[in-house]
DNA sequence: TGATAAACGAGACGGTACGTCCTGTCTTTGG
DNA sequence: CCAAAGACAGGACGTACCGTCTCGTTTATCA
């Protein structure tokens, strides 16, 4: 029986702290030579205000990405999904900012520790699809869905499929670092997934 | 000037000690726990004779991996991809038994731990790539170009991008655990990324 | 510039569960372990009120062990040392009920402590000394003086060189364990104290 | 199950710079702020290779202490007991190079230390007693005995209780600092001891 | 008889050290 | 003459307390 915290006790000061060095460390050093041990130096904290908050470095990084998607969508006023009712035209413009994303070390960093970490501890890999990942997913699926009602997706797709059709090769390039993730190839995989790669057959 | 070991010296017999208990462990106490000290107690073997041969644990893991891969294409007798002609249902076989495959705990933990490392050690992520997916990958590819011969599929397809779309959703699931991966979800994977989700107006 | 408590609002119930616990807590975990953390939380205390009236977890020890001196004084109406003529008859019976008290685990940890506290500490050891020791060594030296004014010990003896003769073999003991604390011992003790050991030749 | 580890294999370097590191350490800071941490960091040691060999800090120093005192004896050429023939000069003789002794830093700090950790832990004490104390006394009381042979001491002299009468006054004096340790005190502390200190009357 | 100021309980904080575990290297020894 | 066994220097782990510092909450004078 230990008694959780007093969240209202909380440090906001040290909570920043910690949050910012997690995330400086982790772009430094990389996820395997991030230590609790670092981020409390880093912070000016002492460990046990890190292990009072947080079960481990992962869940750290969690928090640490959590708000940096939250300050990335206050600052680029990103309130949603494009849809300017070209289906098409909206998935290529997402798809490629996703690839941008994935692209600067700012986030490609603490991205790739929590996938990876998440892959190997069930727990976080919840935690971290429940809180950054779904999020995600129900924009594009609700941009989805208003296209099915336009006319311009099949009325029985799966709609959870089509956006892991999306997002699965584009994560799967970007994980595995099998190639570059350029604009022209997000373009290719968003027409690819729209119309199909079986030769059409006159009909 | 390190020399390397001679490696007609090697003993087989620890270094197949050695790949079973990696594997073994790896199975019980998760990679994130998987230590070179237990490694070399379970083979009954001293720390020094890994290091010897394997820079990390995870380059362990990737020898037990091709190994176990071995052995897994000798037992089932599984030369090559099928090709009977009818492409849907050569993938729709071919990615239920990957499906299957990923359920398998034998296979499920050393799989995750590697694709994990190597998402964070881009060198480790190297010689996973080279060495255990594209091999398979190749596989994809031969069967798509021969489906490309046939007329089954459009001769200006990306062969490479019609493969990401078929493992990257597949391998999207299975690592993030967003969804149980069906049987029914790898046949309409199938269908979709043959026939597309865009809805066919008639022309 | 700290200024210090205003002791008219200290609260006597704290002081005394600080006291009681600390006494408590010694005879069950040894000095080593004794922390002011769990003095605290047994008194029902904050660390505070602990800090704010003593400097040392010694000093909290220090003053329990005072407090039980007086309350044992005041228990068993010892206001003084026997003096009933026969000064080995008189100082058998103090360092039989001497030999006693050391025996009695309720006094043995804290004194233990204190002393050994008090050998590692100067500051703490003068402390000691002062309030705890020193007045129950003027007891025996005026005893001792009431008996060279008897003609019953050399006038030019030095008494506090007696008193230490007395004491120190009995502390000897006590504290390394060497032998165990029988009042056969004690009164051996004072007989070859007051008579010498060397052999009397007739003279 | 844990098995001791191989003695033979043991590294004397290592062992050596950590008895010299906590030697010289206990004198800089003292007992209570001497820490393992502290010792293995002088030493250029892990930590681990101290709590290999050692159970705690306190028996660190009780090995150390015992080197120091084999090295004395070395040095100093001391084989043993002085035996002139006349028992007074010989023990004061002793007493003063003992009182002398406690007043060198190199082996107060130690020996306050010791002494003050047995005192509180039984286990340690019985150990210190054993290994530095007792061969010590044995000298004295060797000395005693063929003092009794000679017909200086009296035949039914308890000769443990004459060895605790010299070293027990001596020990509260330097333990509890009621006093300075003079050649003085200690001369009259054996002429005390072996003529008694009641008045003699005339018989 | 309230106002107000201190001491109080609670406990979060920046730190230090603990004792354990594992890393990767080096050394000894037994088959 | 290897290779197992394992000691070594190093360093991070997660825990326990340190002594300091707010927080509200009692108390308990004095205005």
């Amino acid at each position: 029986m230990s008694k959780p915290p007093d969240s209202g006790r909380r440090s906001e000061r040290s909570r920043r702290a910690i949050l910012d060095a997690a995330l400086a460390l982790v772009g430094e050093v990389g996820y395997n030579k991030l230590t609790i041990e670092a981020i409390a130096a880093r912070a000016g904290v002492g460990k046990q205000t890190i292990y009072r908050w947080w079960p481990s470095k992962a869940a750290v990084l969690l928090d640490a990405s959590l708000a940096l998607a939250g300050e990335a969508g206050a600052d680029s006023g990103w309130s949603g999904f494009p849809d300017t009712g070209d289906l098409a035209a909206d998935l290529k413009a997402v798809l490629r900012a996703t690839a941008d994303e994935f692209a600067d070390p700012r986030h490609d960093a603490p991205a790739r520790a929590l996938t990876a970490a998440g892959a190997t501890d069930p727990e976080l890999g919840a935690r971290f699809t429940d809180q950054l990942l779904e999020p995600q997913l129900a924009l594009y699926e609700a941009r989805l869905r208003s296209a099915q009602r336009a006319g311009q997706l099949a009325a029985d797709a799966d709609v959870r499929l089509v956006v892991e059709m999306l997002l699965g090769p584009l994560t799967y390039r970007w994980l595995l670092r099998t190639a570059p993730l350029t604009h022209a190839y997000t373009d290719a995989l968003v027409d690819s997934v729209l119309s199909g790669v079986a030769k059409v057959t006159v009909r």
